[in-house]
DNA sequence: TGATAATTGTTATCCACCATACCAAATAGC
DNA sequence: GCTATTTGGTATGGTGGATAACAATTATCA
């Protein structure tokens, strides 16, 4: 709970009479006191996930991809022959919200929906020539620009050890 | 990325004379692989960040808190007298959502609104005792249940890492 | 075999958040 | 005094997540 406290005195209280310092355009205010909030680690996690989402579009801008599109191309990649249901359900996607999302990277052609020949409800999703070589440059400009920041940032054996964190906590909690 | 956190499949609803019990309702497939997915820090973010946010809605569920109104709460309490457009900025919520958000505490009696006498634009935003009792409570239950989890999975130190590394990345990307 | 349950993809909604444009009242700057 | 800025607020649109319901298909089993 060792948060920093800096007793900030309010400078203006007492003092009403006209002592206005050099303020800048914005009304300068004294810097909020975060408190507890950041020891919240639930706070902390949503932070730097936007932040990191934010740095991710950016990066991969001139590709017109976002984090979860992204994510859809990887798994295709890595599992082909999968249906819908498999691929949304392992991304924590519900279906239905799936439905559209797809309709997205088709029109694309990005990837493609085939009808299964031995079950003829569930469409089979696999990339297309395009999709692959659309994620191959996407994974380039992650590892180099995004990736590559937050080693800078961390440090390699931290970076490591931050995604083994989240991951427990994904799997446990 | 994605991330959802539905999934609970129903168990037994429309069925009377169904004897399902011991399977699984989902057709068992091989797992797919996540491959490179797991080593993408804003995948791990968010499901983390979903996963801590579904914990501190259980742990408090008894005061009816979401983590953005805790955040609020707590912001207030240490930042007393301060305007709408100070703690919404603090918290990186924009001014035109922050009127909903805090309608719904005053109407709850957590907080007040008060015109301030030397700016007659600004709202000075106060707990209420109701709402420090609140937060209070809230505190305790995050302290005792959230939190203290938290430390039995990772570890007092390796809590404070991921804190610490967090906030780099909010302050630093 | 035939009736019933379950699964798959899909549509239609609903709700929570986030973001932008705009406005009236009040204040600050000049 | 006149203009620009700030503040709280409304209206509105976009995006994601969540549920119900449905037709086509497949699985289950009496």
């Amino acid at each position: 709970m060792t948060v920093s406290k800096t007793a900030a005195a309010d400078p203006a209280r007492g003092a009403r009479p006209a002592r206005k310092e050099p303020a800048e355009t914005a009304a300068e205010t004294t810097p909020l006191q975060m408190g507890e909030l950041s020891e919240l680690l639930g706070y902390s996690l949503k932070r730097a996930q936007l932040k990191i989402f934010e740095d991710f579009l950016r990066c991969v801008a001139p590709l017109q991809l976002t984090p979860a599109q992204f994510s859809v191309l990887l798994l295709l990649d890595q599992n082909p022959g999968r249906n819908q249901t498999e691929i949304a359900n392992t991304l924590g996607i519900l279906r239905p919200n799936f439905v559209a999302m797809l309709d997205g990277l088709e029109s694309r052609d990005l990837c493609v929906r085939m009808r299964s020949t031995n079950d003829r409800r569930s469409h089979i999703l696999m990339l297309t020539d395009k999709g692959r070589a659309v994620l191959s440059r996407a994974k380039k400009l992650v590892a180099a620009k995004h990736e590559a920041r937050l080693n800078e940032l961390l440090g390699s054996a931290n970076r490591a050890a931050l995604l083994e964190m989240l991951a427990t906590i994904a799997r446990e909690f």
